[in-house]
Parts: C-alpha cells; sequence; structure tokens
DNA sequence: CATGGAATTTAATTTATGTTAAACTCGCCC
DNA sequence: GGGCGAGTTTAACATAAATTAAATTCCATG
C-alpha cells in the first residue's frame, strides 16, 4: 500500500529529443497541481514518480528496477521514456522532491509557532514535523533519507544542496538554543543536532503502524529529546 | 582507506561443485585465526570479505559489484567463485559476521561491567560499545546496519536472527532500567530503544574522523541518553 | 626437476535490464 | 469520418554484470 506524496514539480514534461513533441498538452497546466488531478498527461507522470518513489524507498538505489516502477506504475517501462529522459534523471526527481518536500513542510510549521516561543520547543516542534512527514506522509521523504548515502555524485548535486538547506534550518534551532542556553553547554549543536535527526530518520527503518501509534513515537522521541537537550 | 576486522568463520572453504577440491590446503586449520595471518588461501579469502565488507558500506547491497570487490582485494572476479559459491553467498556471510561481532562485542564490554551498575550506566555503556565498534572498527558492522532493510529474504535469514539477538540484548537493557526505575516511566521502552540506536546508527551516514573526535561523539551520545531517559 | 593439486587468470556464456525504434490506439478537431 | 498528435505498447538492441569453462601459474613434495 505505496504512499505517495510530494506534489511534483512544475509540468515541464518532455524529455524526447530536442522536445519535438510537446508532451504537454495546450490546455495549459494547472498553476497548483491540485492534490491528484490535471492533465491526463500529468497524472500519469505523476503516478509513475510516485511508483519510483516507493520502489525506491524499499529496494534502494541500484535496487530499483524501471519495470518494478513501470509494473506499480501500471504502464510498460519505454513509456517511462515519454516523461523521463533517463532513469538517473525519474530518480534524481524523487530523491530532490523528498527533501525538498520536507523542507517546506518544516518551514511551514516552523512559521506558524507562536512568536517567541521557548527555542527548545522549536526543535521539539521540528521533531514532530520530521517524524510525521517521514512516516506518516511521504515515500519520496523515505527515499531521500534511505538513499542519500548511495547516489553517484552525478545525480546528486540538486538534492545534496536542498539536503544542506535543510540541514541549516536544524543548524539554526540548535544554535539558537545553544546561544539562548535552552540546551546543556556541555552539548556540541553540531552533534547533538545529527544525534537526533538520526534517531529521527532511522524510524523509517523500523516503524510501522503495527508498531504503535505513530503518536506515542512522536511524543516518546520529543520526551527524550527534550530531556536530551535541556539544562538540569 | 577500508577498514576491515571480524574475524572469518572458520576455514570451511571451498564452494566448488560437490566439494571435489579440497581448497584447505593438509596445514590444518590454524584454531583462532590469530588477527590476520594464517594459511595463504585464508587470508586471501579474507581479503575478499573485506573488501566486500568496504563495497557493501559504501555502495549498498544491490550496487555493490564483484568486480568492486575484485579489485579492492587485488585479484580477478572469477577468483571470488574459488572461495564462495556465489556474490549472495558472499554478501550473507558480510552481513552475518557484522552483526555477530558487534553482539560480541556488546557482550564482552557488558560482561566486563561491575556488578551492581546502574541499568542507566549499562545502557551508556552499551551507546559506547556500539557506536565506537561502528564507526571506529568494522566496514562489516556498517554494511550490515546499512543494507539491513535492502536485503531479499533469502539471503537474510542468519543475519535476521543474529539482529534480533543482537537486539533482544538491548531490549534487556531497556526493560530492566525500566523495571528498577533508572529510566523514565513515560517512556515505552521499546521505542526509547528504538530511538537511541536509531541515533547511534545513523551515525555511520555523517560522522568522520573529519568531524570531530570520535570520544566527543560517544561522549555527547551519552549525555544525551542519560538525560533523555532519566527520570527527574 | 618433474608432477599434482592449489590458486588464479583469461576467455566464453548467460542473463538481466536500460534504452531506442517502430508501430499502434484513441480521442479530438476540421 | 479522416487525420493528427498525445500516449502507450511491442519488438529490437546494447551493455553490463554474474557465472562457468578452460587454460595457466605457482609451489610444495617426491
Amino acid at each position: 500500500m505505496p504512499r505517495k506524496t510530494a506534489t511534483a514539480t512544475p509540468p515541464k514534461v518532455a524529455a524526447k529529443k530536442a522536445a519535438s513533441r510537446t508532451a504537454v498538452p495546450k490546455k495549459a497546466a494547472a498553476k497548483k497541481a491540485p492534490a491528484d488531478s490535471g492533465t491526463k498527461s500529468e497524472r500519469t507522470r505523476q503516478r509513475v514518480l510516485d511508483a519510483a518513489a516507493h520502489v525506491l524507498s524499499v529496494k534502494g538505489y541500484a535496487g530499483m528496477r524501471l519495470s518494478d516502477v513501470a509494473e506499480e506504475a501500471e504502464l510498460q517501462a519505454p513509456a517511462i521514456y515519454y516523461y523521463f529522459k533517463s532513469r538517473e534523471d525519474l530518480i534524481e526527481e524523487v530523491m530532490y522532491s523528498g527533501i525538498a518536500a520536507m523542507r517546506q513542510h518544516l518551514v511551514e510549521v516552523l512559521d506558524a509557532a507562536p512568536d517567541g516561543i521557548d527555542p527548545l520547543e522549536r526543535i521539539l516542534l521540528a521533531v514532530d514535523a520530521h517524524l510525521r512527514h517521514e512516516l506518516e506522509i511521504s515515500d519520496y521523504t523515505t527515499a531521500s533519507i534511505r538513499n542519500a548515502g548511495q547516489l553517484p555524485d552525478a545525480i546528486n548535486k540538486r538534492q545534496q544542496a536542498e539536503t544542506k538547506k535543510y540541514g541549516e534550518i536544524w543548524r539554526d534551532l540548535f544554535t539558537r538554543a545553544s546561544a539562548d542556553g535552552a540546551i546543556r553547554t556541555d552539548l556540541d549543536p553540531y552533534l547533538a543536532q545529527m544525534l537526533v535527526m538520526g534517531a529521527l530518520n532511522w524510524a523509517a527503518e523500523w516503524w510501522s503502524p503495527r508498531r504503535g501509534s505513530l503518536d506515542t513515537v512522536v511524543e516518546t522521541a520529543q520526551s527524550i529529546v527534550r530531556n536530551g537537550l535541556a539544562p538540569a
């Protein structure tokens, strides 16, 4: 039961030769890609992307076969080339949109937080956002997380940049909290950040709804992080 | 600069047809496989295994090519078949010995701990052991950790069993600590365990000696875990 | 120093899978 | 209702590995 999510990047379809065919029907692309709908073409493309994200999150970068993706998207493998220039391109897009969506989500959550909130509380908000997005919402995120380390540098550029940005948000959270005295001074903020993020990232490896409610996981993680970081 | 470690399983070489050739010279296998030495054959086998562990830890299960392994072990790919029945067999052994060695290490460390030590302190010992073994000692462990989720079930049996055993040691640590009141009662021991182990496992993804000393990482992790779990 | 088996190599085979090329289908517009 | 192009399929191709076979080197022992 594949999860999906991660609104596709703009139309910009057509990969073929020298863009001789148009691929995007004149209809003009819907500006907001409302959930699922859009042109038939857009929906198919999305299905391929979703399938790729799912396969990728399960079998990993090198293990993802186009035939698997095709099967899950319910079309034939060569059809994929109508939408993507190559296997690597497809993967690239999944990986990129994975963290991109994650970052967007985190930014939204943080922006919605009341002003003057305690810096440590902001970290806990991030814990909530990260965990929920990873476990509940998106195969894309799982794919990004699990395969980041195994990608050939070629595909990596865009994702790496995005990952860096994402990490910087977290870094900010930690350095501020540290500066404000909301985090124990014996803790290196960078190491603390990486350890916390690790605990969250790894959750994709073991958690499933059968392991208990996501709410409980989030609460437990928050509780450990709060107490783990806060001064006595 | 590949790390290795994980004393090979007994000789039991020869995979060929119906074990027509002996592969293990009459010399009789050294009982304890002292570090590196042993028959020339044994050493070569070990080199292949080490190379496989390294490649596996970097490129992942599906990404590991026999030619990569061969290159790193300084021989030709087909030579690998003199020692292993198949690529999968080779991988299986790396993955298995990865956690097996890890478990052995953890057991030793815990056994060496003074009696009556605080249950929470025992967890911190485990944190130290896990982290150091993962980051300092063994490509095998890294390979096991990073690829556990992507292995076809076929190869998985032995490793899975070992992983379970390893997890049980940790589970014991947590349930005891919890029962003893050394861990806050609002924490689900299982979830706490998984989150902590996640933070440690993930360290393989980001840590390198250039990221600061391993000692600091260990101390930081212990500090967060201690405060994260201990009652007020 | 010749011989036999251990260890390893080069050459050949097989198979899987990404990719391309060439049709084919089907709905829409004139 | 004929044609055209978007979308998709089937057939063909190319290549990269894994595996196997055959040939070769190495080395201990007689």
